[in-house]
RNA sequence: GGGUCUGUGGGGUAGCUUGGUCCAUCCUUCGGGGUUCGGGACUCCGAGACGCCAGUUCAAAUCUGGCCAGACCCA
């Protein structure tokens, strides 16, 4: 039988196949990170978009949509943020023949679109807090190698931009986007860490910066989102103002929320296995797919009972396909495990005839069910399957984060690493410098792992201050 | 940013060193027929490729240059 290849020994060209054999989008698009999405992988990332869009809204934040290209006068007013992007950002210079007499940038990341607007929308204490977001594609010429939704050109990007009255209340949004996301990701079933980044890894132009990141396996890891405190540092150069109660003119607070297709991506790098990728239900675009055991002798018994069985399922609001093809049993088996639906119900003439069918989950559940309510009883297995799925993540979570006391045991990492920091910048890339990666920086809440107290700091030996940090090694 | 290597049907490959054997190999895929159908079926018939543009040559998948795309290494 053939298989992927070994997870945790080739990552990379794991990750690759699998995503090739789930058929989730067409890498021959002739522009290099830039794919094409598949009616199935498409199908993914729009429930993704749903679960984003619910979660957001609930917080309070309404959709808008700007416009793609920002003129290069409006992109530069923040020194950081272009520093941080001009090595990386598409321009438009020509209309037709003509050159234009302002070049266009391709938006890399939405602030210099939306700031000189917010500037005119924004007057008074009473326009605040403006808490608004955007689902739209964006542009960074990534100079590294490509890989389908971890790192593209093209990116299918989330963005909030909310301007606050206070320092204080723009943390509390952070807070707010951090609750949010663990919502999104509940659902995903990924279990992640909240990482304040050290200062020379924040978000140009940002004061802080909350990275949201999984741990794949080894010292790597995937960064799926991030939180942004901006504080006035846009709000000045863009002239975002308010007149308080005591008529006093000030500056807003601002804060970014960033996802992206890349937790589509996440998704697969941290469930999938030997057989390719699991999806949990909230985004497999077939929650069940149903393969009836055709009978030369039996007559079509079990084909009618499946499509039967459909139809109950979808008035439940399952999503769920009938595999009527005309390929074996088996190779419908492997194919949609490939895919990654959470659960098979095989119907064969004798089930069909005493209604029952057999369930088998994408982690290897195998059972009987019915007679009896069979809509019930799928219902019921997939949020089993949710529930395993997410308990079987979180298990290996723990199991991705080991302390290191010394800088030397750092080199050959075989999980993400807690180490001891003093916070110093000459220390923490000492501490890169010697994993070979980066450090994340020191998590948000409760650590993913109960190291004790932190001692002194595994660069310079310093007790005073220091924290525990993560290190490892972004893909 | 600097360097090394690669590009053959839809996917994966053989052929390239030494130009002619190639109207290009094998597996998979796709269309049609038949027998099948509880873990990747078998069989018969058919379809489909030398990244693009130039150059060298009697002759180019094969050599040279440029471009495009991809992989890897270094900063």
């Amino acid at each position: 039988m053939a298989e992927l290849p070994d997870k945790a020994e080739h990552f990379i060209d794991w990750y690759l196949e699998a995503v090739e054999v789930a058929g989730l989008t067409d890498k021959r698009y002739p522009v290099k990170g830039m794919n094409v999405w598949t009616p199935y992988g498409f199908q993914a990332r729009r429930l993704l978009d749903g679960l984003m869009i619910r979660g957001i809204e609930a917080s309070g934040s309404q959709a808008v949509e700007f416009p793609t290209l920002i003129p290069q006068t409006e992109f530069q007013k923040e020194k950081e943020h272009v520093k941080g992007f001009d090595a990386e950002v598409y321009w438009v210079t020509r209309g037709g023949a003509t050159e234009l007499d302002i070049p266009l940038v391709l938006r890399p990341t939405s602030e210099t679109a939306m700031y000189p607007i917010f500037s005119i929308w924004i007057r008074s204490h009473k326009d605040l807090p403006l808490n608004v977001y955007q689902i739209v594609n964006t542009f960074r010429y990534e100079t590294k190698m490509t890989r389908p939704f971890l790192r593209i050109r093209e990116i299918h990007f989330f963005e909030e931009h909310t301007c606050q009255a206070t320092d204080e209340a723009a943390a509390a949004r952070c807070r707010s986007n951090l609750v949010t996301f663990q919502g999104i990701a509940d659902a995903l079933g990924l279990p992640f860490v909240a990482n304040r980044r050290p200062e020379w890894d924040k978000f140009p132009g940002a004061y802080y910066s909350i990275a949201l990141d999984l741990p794949v396996g080894g010292a790597r890891t995937l960064q799926l989102g991030t939180i942004h405190h901006y504080r006035e540092n846009f709000s000045r150069p863009y002239e975002i103002r308010y007149e308080d109660l005591s008529g006093e003119v000030k500056y807003v607070h601002q804060t970014t929320f960033g996802l992206s297709e890349r937790l589509v991506g996440a998704t697969v790098a941290f469930h999938g296995d030997r057989r390719g990728v699991v999806f949990p239900t909230s985004i497999a675009p077939f929650q069940v797919v149903i393969v009836p055991i055709i009978s030369q002798t039996l007559g079509p018994v079990a084909l009618d009972a499946a499509r039967a069985l459909a139809e109950r399922l979808r008035a439940r609001g399952v999503r769920v396909r009938v595999d009527d093809s005309e390929d074996r049993p088996g190779a419908k088996y492997y194919l949609w495990e490939s895919r990654g639906v959470p659960l098979r119900i095989e119907i064969g003439p004798r089930e069909a005839a005493a209604g029952t069918v057999t369930a088998v989950s994408r982690l290897g559940e195998k059972k009987s069910l019915g007679p009896g309510p069979l809509d019930e009883l799928i219902l019921q297995a997939l949020a089993d399957f949710d529930k395993a799925l997410s308990a079987q993540a979180h298990a290996t979570f723990r199991k991705c984060f080991s302390v290191a006391y010394r800088l030397e045991e750092l080199k050959n990492s075989t999980t993400v690493r807690l180490v001891s920091w003093c916070g110093t910048e000459e220390c923490g890339h000492q501490i890169e410098q010697a994993i070979e990666g980066a450090v994340l920086g020191v998590p948000e809440g409760p650590l993913p792992i109960d190291p004790g107290a932190p001692a002194e700091c595994i660069a310079c030996g310093k007790t005073q201050d220091t924290r525990w940090a993560l290190a490892g090694r972004p893909l």
